[in-house]
DNA sequence: ATAATTTATATCGCAAGCGATTTATTCCTA
DNA sequence: TAGGAATAAATCGCTTGCGATATAAATTAT
């Protein structure tokens, strides 16, 4: 029996718990939007700056293009952004958002905060420890870049 | 401009990307032993407690059965767990290792604490830094578990 | 300038993850 | 004890994530 492959002694896996059950706790909200959660994601990025090549949204939340690509062109089908040609550099794919999807931004304030404070009213974590919580993982981030 | 909104200030993007992040960094260890990061925790929780029906395993890894269902199926293909009808209960499908399931746990020994401290090395987190890490993301599941 | 290389994006195939539904068995209750 | 509710697991359909590969345009080297 070794203690270093027990689940309890893991901090993969309460990564992976920790994000999938945050990621469902975005669900209803995001369900109200009619998107998902990586969907949001691209959302968020846009949101900050609109216009952008598939590689620095890619680059952005540290996926690849492979995952990008077919979320972008859902994303298309749903009307919330689009996709034209770079003019300087013809193998780009400039996205931008559409009326539909700067309009999202509002709804997303008025749903998300609130949804989610709510769920975290009985999160015994203070603000210090989110900003503590967030440096590390920001650490572990970049101690597992590319 | 919602400063809520943005990326740089989501707990929840943090703990995506370092699961996703961290779980890539278990993958050329579990390439060698020919299974996904998944069916590791799979096989922790049975080389933990051997002889488990679907939904313990699902409880453990706070995962649906519609989730764990398919991925054992793909663990029988590959041998290294089997799964026969439960004798007392027969809705239930109890689940154990084979041999090969058994003696994967001292390859998973041999390679997965090494090749993790390896990548760790550059991570400037403390001992403490983990620990306290672990206790806030337990903090975290159990406020969203359901 | 032409060929080789690099870069940007897309495509393919497979494993997860999950909401919704189905099937089989067991439990409970009238 | 017959019938309905609850439970265990499986199936279906869809999105994501990613390794491997393909395609097309741009860059570079010869």
């Amino acid at each position: 029996m070794h203690a270093e492959l027990q689940l309890d002694n893991q901090v993969c896996f309460r990564l992976y718990t920790a994000a999938r059950l945050v990621t469902q706790a975005y669900t209803p909200m995001l369900t109200e939007l009619g998107i998902t959660y990586p969907q949001y994601l691209v959302l968020m990025v846009l949101w900050e700056k609109d216009c952008q090549p598939v590689n620095d949204i890619a680059h952005r939340l540290m996926l690849e293009t492979n995952t990008v690509t077919p979320l972008l062109q859902r994303m298309e089908k749903l009307g919330i952004i689009s996709r034209k040609r770079g003019e300087q550099d013809k193998r780009q794919h400039i996205v931008s958002l559409t009326a539909k999807g700067r309009e999202m931004e509002q709804k997303a304030y008025d749903l998300i905060p609130t949804g989610m404070s709510e769920q975290l009213a009985s999160c015994p974590l203070k603000l210090e420890d989110y900003q503590r919580l967030v440096q590390e993982l920001d650490s572990i981030i970049n101690t597992f870049k590319k």
